[in-house]
DNA sequence: TGTGATAATAAGGTTAGCCATAACATTTTT
DNA sequence: AAAAATGTTATGGCTAACCTTATTATCACA
């Protein structure tokens, strides 16, 4: 086992790469801007990453989680999942919060601990935003929907899930109702990538399309 | 309010001054002895704290918190033992490990968060390993109890708390069952600061005098 | 094919918290 | 009161992650 403990540093980047990778790779730029450090900065992080054996970075072409860095980050997100699900679950806060919350516990949970909050939640499977919550063993079913941005006019459907991770933009959608579970339909798209407006609980709301690229949904 | 959150560092000292405190002052040593920094490295630490007005210290006569200090301590303390109940009661991990767990996890919680584990837990008073939990306010009753390292051959005693931290010290009681709210009798303490030996649960065991010191017994 | 946008690297700086070694101050013990 | 033990300060060094500014490399498109 190669199970030297990891920075926090180290663990925020190699998660963030797994919560914006589509299976294939980040641009260093996109990574910088979720963690908000410089570009430079991220650059720099991302060389002793590389080093460690954690990523592959080809420059322009973007970073890529190796076999090893994947399962860390699947590690991280296992944590990072549950304590959401608890922190939601039974001390009862507030939705768009719980990310964040769970974030800084994530870094200081210990694996016994991990698995007996595990237990202690019955094994979930999916957190509180609708993601999977990988096994112990780092194997999770990816969900498969599409982003809500990519859906035609007049389409009814269901969120699965919402990617975002901060807690304002968590906040906007609470407060829309754009939850996982929730259904909702297509009214309107504005041209040149203006706004969606939807349905949502017999309201009209308006939504950005870069938000709406937060929001992973399934046709019903 | 002024509070700028501290750093880890900044809470572990502040935590040990206030563990190690008996209402008076600690030596720096002692504190670099916990803390396992070296004597210089405590001492730069305990300058920086003063100049942040967290600690008063007096060269050879040892560090004192301040009211700033102390408040913060408290709500060290009382994150990290709600985090302890928690770890105990309901995540069912072993006694002797919760400490150390437990400290992990305070320092990434948010104020919220532990009023919500507050809640969630009903409150609790002591922790498990006896001490008592400070409130919100950072009030709480100290223990009156006495060293078990003092108390005269033949007494039958209650062990109300347990102060220490490590977990390799934990377990060694644990074994013996020397635990929060046992009964023992002190059958012989050797001389010269030898041994006490005890009877606890009907056996008897030997317990260093140094490790007695970090129980707390009311006599019964 | 050249140009502007984007990405990467180079160079030098900052901070917190640690380290070792050595000198100096004080307290405690003899 | 001197010696031994202990505590403090001074110096200089280290590391991880960040920063800014400037330069260089590559890509993507007109």
């Amino acid at each position: 086992m190669n199970s030297k403990p990891m920075s926090e540093s180290t663990e925020m980047y190699l998660k963030a790469i797994a919560e914006l990778d589509d299976r294939n790779s980040v641009a260093v730029a996109r990574l910088a801007e979720r963690l908000s450090v410089t570009n430079v900065s991220a650059n720099e992080m991302v060389r002793r990453l590389g080093e460690q054996g954690l990523v592959l970075h080809k420059p322009y072409k973007g970073v890529t989680l190796t076999k090893k860095g994947r399962g860390v980050a699947s590690n991280v997100l296992r944590r990072q999942r549950l304590w959401e699900r608890f922190l939601h679950d039974h001390l009862k806060i507030e939705w768009a919060q719980v990310y964040d919350y769970a974030c800084s516990l994530e870094h200081a949970t210990a694996p016994e601990v991990t698995e007996a909050l595990a237990v202690f939640l019955g094994h979930p499977e999916i957190c509180p935003r609708g993601n999977p919550i990988p096994a112990e063993d780092g194997s999770f079913e990816p969900l498969d929907g599409i982003l809500l941005s990519e859906v035609e006019v007049g389409t009814a459907v269901r969120v699965l899930a919402v990617n975002a991770t901060a807690t304002d933009v968590l906040k906007y959608l609470q407060e829309r109702n754009i939850l996982p579970g929730r259904e909702l339909e297509i009214v309107e798209a504005a041209p040149m990538q203006g706004p969606l407006t939807l349905r949502v609980e017999k309201k009209e709301v308006a939504l950005g399309l870069s938000l709406a690229k937060f929001v992973i949904v399934e046709p019903i």
